[in-house]
DNA sequence: AATCGGACTGGAATGTCGTTCCAATGTTGG
DNA sequence: CCAACATTGGAACGACATTCCAGTCCGATT
């Protein structure tokens, strides 16, 4: 087994390995495996295995994991914020899209809400922090608020979606399906109604309404109640 | 920290084990760990080490890691809105004080956040968004918002506390002091102003703000317009 | 009092992970 | 053609969470 090994290198590029190995191609096998097997399932075995390759290949490309979670996160959040770029409506609507563009690409990659939460607490000079606030606080001013309220105003609503948006990544991850949806809220509503009553009085009173809610309706909802203050001062 | 030198192992329970290993202690360690050395130091080992035993000894208190993980977070969410409990004020300064009890323990612990958005995206049946969301409903009925729109009211606010929580953390953790965080918002503003003109100009435009905003300050307008909101409707 | 069984302990062992190292390979310019 | 260099990939390393198991302790039973 020894003398085996002169020979070893094989025709392993003619296997798949038309294209060089770049930091591209790495983040979008990344991206691919976080969509296929979530967090856990991104290693560098299983990306050199998917690249045909070996990890010190990757490493010449990318420092870390954590960078190449950076790299993963921000090609989504890139796309997902590019699309309403077109459609211009008014500043309120604008808003709106950029929120419902994170809140559609959380739904389709659930792994996205835990490393947009991360990537915001490693501080505000990531880049993925960065497009959001940017693509909120482009139609602030529009909005018809004072300029010296515009980093308030903007930091308000990305806090907010960045909430609403790791809450229900929750529930993307368990309901594939929308009659699984049902039942995870079922589950939950029934969950809620089973606390103790000197503990939860307010949760028990509004499992009711949480088993019937739409997500989407009430991420919504929480904007324009935020929009509504805005104009209200 | 005195070795009883290469005696038995015998005598180990002579050395400090004067009380015996509980979920409490264990989780109470794991604080004083995260606290310490952040997230990265609380591995089985130094804990093994602090608490003068092996880790078969901890598993048996406790399934694993993400337990651990979750029941430290817990004892400290509870603590930190269990004080304003006595202080009965206005529903509005009573949401305020709720929110401004997770803002300091997440200045007092800066491994929160993180673990604050993990256990909002781990569902809503976990305990800490529980006690959250409950701490902040509790007071949403007495702000004479129709019964039908509970649910939602409170879920923007926790939303928006949460996920200024998570953004915060980023400061206290890098600013001990008022000097560092001084120093601290300098630098972020100055990496904000040399972006790109064309792909931020809003951020760049705002730099300035951001060098001189409170955070705290801040973070209670935020909740202040959400409550504008709510009273326009 | 003796013993028996389950609660509890802790050290050793296991497997996986991120990361590093390095010999081998391709590639480029002189 | 050959030396410098960029790139590759496989093996090796150390740290980690977790499991295993041979013990130890303690209260209940007889």
């Amino acid at each position: 087994m020894c003398q085996d090994g002169h020979m070893v290198a094989r025709t392993r590029r003619a296997q798949r390995r038309t294209e060089a190995l770049s930091r591209e191609r790495i983040t979008e096998a990344a991206v691919e495996l976080l969509d296929a097997s979530g967090e856990s399932g991104l290693t560098f075995r299983a990306l050199s295995e998917r690249l045909a390759t070996g990890p010190g290949a990757i490493y010449w490309h990318v420092a870390n994991k954590g960078e190449l979670l950076e790299a993963a996160t921000d090609v989504v959040v890139a796309a997902a914020l590019a699309e309403p770029a077109e459609a211009a409506g008014s500043p309120r609507d604008e808003i709106r899209a950029v929120a419902l563009g994170l809140f559609t690409a959380i739904a389709e990659h659930p792994w996205l809400a835990t490393q947009v939460s991360l990537q915001l607490s490693h501080g505000p000079t990531k880049s993925v922090p960065l497009r959001i606030f940017e693509g909120i606080g482009r139609h602030v001013g529009a909005l018809g608020v004072p300029e010296d309220s515009w980093f308030t105003v903007a930091s308000a609503l990305m806090h907010y979606i960045l909430g609403s948006a790791a809450q229900n990544a929750s529930n993307a991850r368990v309901a594939g399906s929308v009659v699984d949806r049902a039942e995870f809220l079922d589950a939950v509503s029934a969950a809620w109604e089973e606390l103790d009553p000197d503990d939860y009085p307010f949760t028990r009173a509004v499992a009711r309404q949480a088993r019937e809610h739409d997500d989407r309706q009430q991420f919504l909802t929480g904007i324009d109640l935020i929009l509504a203050g805005i104009r209200a001062r």
